[in-house]
DNA sequence: CTACCTGCAAAAGGTTTGCATAGCC
DNA sequence: GGCTATGCAAACCTTTTGCAGGTAG
């Protein structure tokens, strides 16, 4: 891939962000320091950088795609009243992924794992 | 909730298609037979049946939704490449669950799981 | 009668894409 | 110099929504 300043800070930026941050948090945040990066920039070179393995894509449903950093096996929670996403470490799919593939012939590459519910704070309020 | 003549039609279609239809499946599936349903009410009512709990819907990264008669619990793996959904049998959330609720004090109410990759047909090939 | 439902069409939201220009190697 | 990436804006796709008229209870 060839090099930009722009791959650069999004990059960057996606490893600095903590909060499984979206295309968009991500457009926002780098506008500040370089106001002429583009959002259809943005969009690409998270994609290629998921596509790549270098950051890992969160598809969440009826909301905007997240990305994150962390590119070990991992999943999450998603509190469905604040929005807020969270870690879950899980890795109890390689019996069911084996079962699936004697059974269906079906060879699984990529999981998806979202659980949705309320997180700490807002089940205390 | 009140009877309609749509709602009756449009659950009809989602419990005899088997293969987990989109939305507009299911419009293109009800035009033939009743040229004036409007997607909109396909749409209004899939998602009220939907939090009714009386059919499933199965939210999938990158494409429309689809909708399931089947409400018991279970998954979907898709093929990337023809883009089939197959059910998967799995209950195997209850500890990791229990765990999290202990550990971060997150209420899971509902969870998304869904396996991707080629199935057998597409791997035969 | 009234509340809820429909069809229609427009809007919304998120993401992708075509094009001309700019930048890396 | 050639090939790829960028910025911009328009297009795209799926889903939702506002409205005026219709229907169930």
């Amino acid at each position: 891939m060839k090099y930009s300043k722009q791959k650069e800070i999004i990059l960057k930026a996606v490893m600095e962000q903590k909060c499984h941050p979206t295309a968009n948090d991500i457009y926002t945040y780098l506008r500040n320091e370089n106001p002429n990066i583009s959002l259809g920039t943005v969009y690409r070179n998270l994609n290629r950088f998921a596509e790549k393995g270098m950051i890992y894509k969160i598809c969440i449903a009826n909301a905007s795609d997240r990305f994150d950093s962390t590119i070990s096996e991992h999943y999450h929670m998603i509190c469905d009243k604040c929005g807020n996403v969270e870690d879950i470490e899980f890795s109890g799919f390689d019996k069911l992924e084996k079962e699936i593939l004697e059974k269906n012939g079906f060879e699984v590459q990529s999981r998806s794992l979202v659980l949705y519910g309320l997180c700490k704070n807002c089940r205390d309020i």
